[in-house]
DNA sequence: CCCTTTTTAGATGATAGATTCTAGAAGCAA
DNA sequence: TTGCTTCTAGAATCTATCATCTAAAAAGGG
């Protein structure tokens, strides 16, 4: 073969993803990605077409390393496991999370039409994992679930992301507690009585 | 005086707050927001020095008319009524909703220096509120607090507001389940034996 | 030594959108 | 009616940023 790759895809995207992380996915240009490699522009367009496609593949790899964890999860039928593992994720990986989590929309402003068949299977197979666990939970209901393992876990970590901060272990808690009072089929006056209330 | 108004502030900013809300803050142009009013661009700089400017203006009154329900019940000290107020306010608000809590970030690039006050009240406001309502309720600590009010809500009601839909009645039932659950001084093994599991 | 793949470095060109400017219109008061 | 002030009109400008492309050099493998 010939000369070996000195900037492979995943040190290009580590490149992106760090600055998408730290300034936001605008300023993420072809130029700043390449600046902060060391590399001239052209050879990202060696092994990205052209920036949608690298963004994208940015957010799928993300996408991918992070579902990964909340599958498993929900497929063992753990849904606390599946709550809690997004704190946990953000701890371990934070620029990754900071940059899937916070930037969805910005990241890729028109999905390539190369990559429809990918979206696709990131999102079915999340969402089958959601509707096997809810068939297992017949009483929870899949908006409850999806409650508890999207929604609430990810109002625990943003602000914390924002920040640029890895959740504290105080949010562990939160979750875990939310999460059991949001699936328990215990009924709302057992609930009521001990309402929080000041003055 | 001189010819009255015919595009007032606050139809500028009701216009750029519908564009925002539709297709985010990127999509909200001088052009298209004169666009939307029928009005040339000239008018949208009698109102308003600059964009930065005018959309500054859009986030504080949004921030403010949404924070002043918050604020009311935390002062009342009824920790469920203001975590179940974004629901509520987003439902009655959709649009303003929207451009309010979820492009926080790229609404406003840089804060224009001549609103560094405003911006500082708005959020010492809302903390002299918060810290208020914490010292009723030493128990229960700052961070459980703002985590119960601002994240929890917010989390609920995210992704109907990405969907451009009000948020359903089931999301006060799990805001209100979980908001009781953070709070509760009960101790962790009481909620252990109800753990969910599936399988 | 030949061949393939990758790197290098700038040049280019388009796009988009904020901002400005000069006239003219419209209300209000006397 | 007349004059004054404030507002509207809408095109023209202008500036910056960036994505993208090209052509040649370099580095290994066979």
């Amino acid at each position: 073969m010939g000369r070996p790759g000195k900037f492979t895809e995943d040190r290009i995207l580590d490149a992106a993803m760090a600055i998408t992380a730290e300034e936001g996915p605008a300023a993420a240009t072809m130029a700043a990605i390449a600046g902060r490699l060391g590399a001239p522009t052209g050879s990202l367009y060696h092994r990205f077409a052209s920036r949608d496609l690298l963004m994208a593949a940015l957010w799928l790899r993300g996408v991918r390393r992070f579902q990964h964890g909340v599958i498993e999860a929900l497929a063992a039928g753990d849904v606390e496991a599946a709550a809690l593992h997004t704190p946990r994720w953000c701890r371990d990986h934070l620029a990754e999370a900071a940059t899937v989590l916070l930037h969805r929309r910005e990241l890729v402003a028109r999905w390539p039409g190369e990559l429809a068949g990918e979206l696709e299977g990131v999102n079915t197979g999340l969402w089958a994992a959601f509707d096997a666990c809810a068939a297992r939970l017949p009483v929870v209901g899949r908006e409850r679930l999806v409650f508890a393992v999207v929604d609430l876990p990810y109002g625990a970590v943003r602000r914390h992301l924002l920040a640029g901060q890895p959740p504290p272990p105080l949010v562990d808690e939160l979750v875990a507690r939310a999460c059991r009072a949001v699936l328990d089929p215990v009924p709302e006056e057992a609930a009521t009585g001990s309402r929080v209330r000041g003055g």
